[in-house]
DNA sequence: ACATATTTTTAGATTAATCTAAATTTTTGA
DNA sequence: TCAAAAATTTAGATTAATCTAAAAATATGT
């Protein structure tokens, strides 16, 4: 049985992976899970003791399958709570994250499929990213970012890039939510921003904004 | 913020506390933690450290104020859970402590508060137990065994002493629930076994099990 | 009452996860 | 190429929670 701490580095691996493409190092990981690079030292020593991850001294680490599928099983459980949180206890987007974190190290042989099962099967989170199914299968974004698109073009808003509370407030404010047809009307050389229109506006936003929203063309 | 260890510690005081009167001393605690003694006072000092408990050396100890706070905070979350996890995920109600072990320590300032609304506010678990209310209030069980009723009177089922799976498995074979009235036909004065009758049976069972039903008198 | 049994505490060790500081290895760029 | 910078690992310490063994205190029963 793992412990709460060896399952966030193995989250943490697998998100890096992610993110970073291959290069998964000592300091990267430290960042990620605000730790010290010796405590991240010693940790991968012991997941890789165990057969979780490769891992060669000053040379970086990667998840072995099993790592992987463990990773994956804990990003299933967190996605599945933040849906539980959000549809059934009415919490909004920006406020699940912590206690999801708390949720997705619950042990039990049955509890996430019954989850699953209670939510009628979502296939994606509150911020739009892909619910592994039980077997660690998953359909990964395909990365079309709103600043990407053309004028004119349209797209449906499908997820976040960046999930911080501050970002999904914003989002609110603006009112800009995932589902939301967005036309792009105009960019702006200069800075880059975008003017766009959805159902409810029309308005400006930055490229900071557009750069993390995933949109799917239509 | 309190560790796990700590919450249970508080937790099991309480349990002892309810169950045992007031004399709660290391030796109890400890095979209800299933530590050893020595730990126990390790952790009591600690407790006592933080005004959680009034600890004197050698004498045993009691929950303070915020101690008991906690502790049935800790206790209404878990009874909260379990009513989730049978009623929305339908798990019997032998299946479900391990889980709310772990769930009852998931730390939200509005989590409880949720939950308890997405439930309708439950004012039972699935074992007959009832579930504090947010400021900690709790109802006591009259303590009525169905050992204790005179031949030819009845009850209602309203709670297990015993929440072991193997006892809740035992009256799931035998066609008993919670809610049932049970009317006591006769009684066995060599063992103590009566002889009962619910709406499916009329039946024997034995002073190990009458002595573990709460009924309410009708 | 007091010797013996039981309970509780203390002393010292262990394990997991972390840290700081120092040593080592790798990377960078003049 | 090779010295300086950056990254990584090692060494040694710390904290929480546990344990075993021994010492101290309390309870028990004749
Ligand atoms: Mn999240
Ligand atoms: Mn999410
Ligand atoms: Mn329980
Ligand atoms: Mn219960």
């Amino acid at each position: 049985m793992l412990s709460q701490t060896e399952e966030n580095y193995l989250k943490a691996i697998y998100s890096i992976g992610i993110s970073n493409g291959k290069n998964i190092n000592t300091t990267l990981i430290s960042r990620k899970l605000k730790t010290k690079p010796s405590s991240v030292t010693d940790m991968i020593r012991k997941l890789a003791e165990k057969d979780l991850i490769y891992y060669e001294k000053y040379k970086g680490v990667s998840l072995t399958q099993s790592g992987k599928k463990i990773a994956i099983d804990i990003v299933r459980k967190h996605r599945l709570w933040e849906v539980f949180l959000v549809n059934k206890l009415n919490y909004n987007w920006d406020e699940v994250h912590e206690m999801a974190e708390q949720l997705e190290h619950i042990k039990s042989d049955t509890l996430v499929g019954r989850l699953e099962a209670f939510l009628d099967f979502p296939k994606h989170d509150p911020h739009g990213d892909p619910i592994p199914d039980e077997n660690g299968n998953i359909a990964q974004h395909k990365n079309v970012m709103l600043s990407s698109l053309e004028i004119n073009s349209s797209g449906v808003v499908i997820g976040v890039k960046d999930s911080s509370s501050s970002f999904l407030q914003f989002l609110d404010n603006s009112n800009i939510k995932l589902g939301d047809t967005i036309k792009v009307i105009a960019k702006e050389d200069y800075d880059n921003s975008i003017l766009i229109e959805n159902k409810l506006q029309t308005k400006s936003i930055s490229q900071q904004i557009s750069a993390n929203l995933f949109v799917k063309k239509i």
